[in-house]
DNA sequence: TAGATTGTTAATCGATTAACAATC
DNA sequence: TAGATTGTTAATCGATTAACAATC
């Protein structure tokens, strides 16, 4: 807890929770550093410097404890915080995370969805109220949401963001390709660049390919 | 171009990808490191190390040639190669991808959807044929595929990992929040993890809390 | 007690930064 | 030539791995 965890283990933090979540449903109670490591492709002491980062969860000669572990990293991540979220942008990429990802399992609060297209305001969007982009400031003046993600096309994304800033949103979770240009230190910018994510895809391909045939 | 280049390195290509590409549509045909590195957050000295891996194309006193770097990080990424693309799932994410992601922009051939559903095999799905995931290996029989999209539902995540085997894909983008299993040193996986990117938010947006309220 | 596995320190490795000579 | 900026080597920093004493 004293030192600052730096940021190459908070980005393992995810993967090591859905491992022990797994291993919760499997009913394991007790897990070693080294059959982890060897499960999530890790070293043993990778995991144990990782664990040590926040507490005290092993128990020698036992391993850790899997429930507690669990629990922890989701109060590290804040995965218990209920934060509230609202959609700019009620496509099919809003009702697909709707329907697919499972906000409400993983304690997310979703609000609201925000377009401009007449033929959506008003209406619902898997059971998600959907209102005009420009009421977005009244909606969400009472009860600021946490989280908005920005689910348009990339043309609008500068407009949107500009919504989300309105909204008083205090993170951005980005679907766009484009940089927002969100003053990162008041508003937190999480990108999703499924174009770099192809990329890095087309490049392992290119080796391979450049393996087998020269 | 002979030192093997580090993962590292791959990983900040797309994004020097982005940025070189902005700067050619804007008309900028030479840029120094010390310029590009402040506009996307690194150092000059890392944007030369960077550069460097693969060649010339630094000129001193002048800076580096735009359409150069950006016709050779295309090349280094396989972005030229004219991948093939098929989807496991015709749903809202498959579509929400053909309509917003830019395929055929990006060089990409989009092939064909794969579903169970009767209401959606036999038709398209934004121009795309849908097909029954029963016939890929047919389908997929003369050509394969190079890409296979997985935009299944979780619980059908690991059933759609068999027939992207059927077609004999040789990558797969997996946006699915399952561990695939498939062979690694066979098929390359990219996996989106949406699921780690939200967490990473939600982690930053913690902290920002406890800053800010103790 | 003996066996297992952690917690933690030290060693290694790799990536980033700094510095400066080379050169356009 | 003088100014600018690269290419590249050396120094620093941080992250990963190895080792082993502590302890359940």
């Amino acid at each position: 807890m004293s030192r600052r965890i730096s940021m190459a283990v908070i980005r393992r933090m995810p993967k090591y929770y859905r491992y022990l979540n797994d291993l919760k449903n499997e009913g394991v109670s007790k897990i070693s550093s080294r059959k982890l490591a060897e499960s999530m492709g890790l070293t043993a002491s990778q995991v144990r410097q990782d664990f040590n980062c926040f507490g005290d969860f092993g128990q020698q000669g036992q391993g850790y404890d899997v429930a507690a572990l669990h629990r922890e990293i989701s109060s590290i991540l804040g995965l218990d915080e209920g934060y509230s979220v609202i959609f700019i942008g009620a496509g099919r990429l809003c009702c697909s995370l709707v329907e697919n990802f499972g906000f409400a399992r993983r304690g997310f609060k979703l609000l609201a969805a925000f377009d401009t297209d007449p033929a959506k305001v008003g209406r619902e969007i898997c059971s998600l109220p959907v209102y005009h982009v420009d009421d977005i400031g009244k909606i969400c003046g009472r009860r600021k949401p946490d989280i908005g993600i920005l689910a348009v096309p990339r043309a609008k994304a500068l407009e949107g963001a500009e919504y989300l800033k309105k909204a008083k949103v205090k993170a951005v979770w980005n679907f766009t390709n484009a940089e927002l240009g969100l003053p990162e230190d008041k508003i937190i910018v999480e990108n999703v660049h499924l174009s770099d994510s192809l990329m890095t895809l087309c490049y392992k391909l290119n080796q391979l390919e450049d393996k087998l045939y020269g």
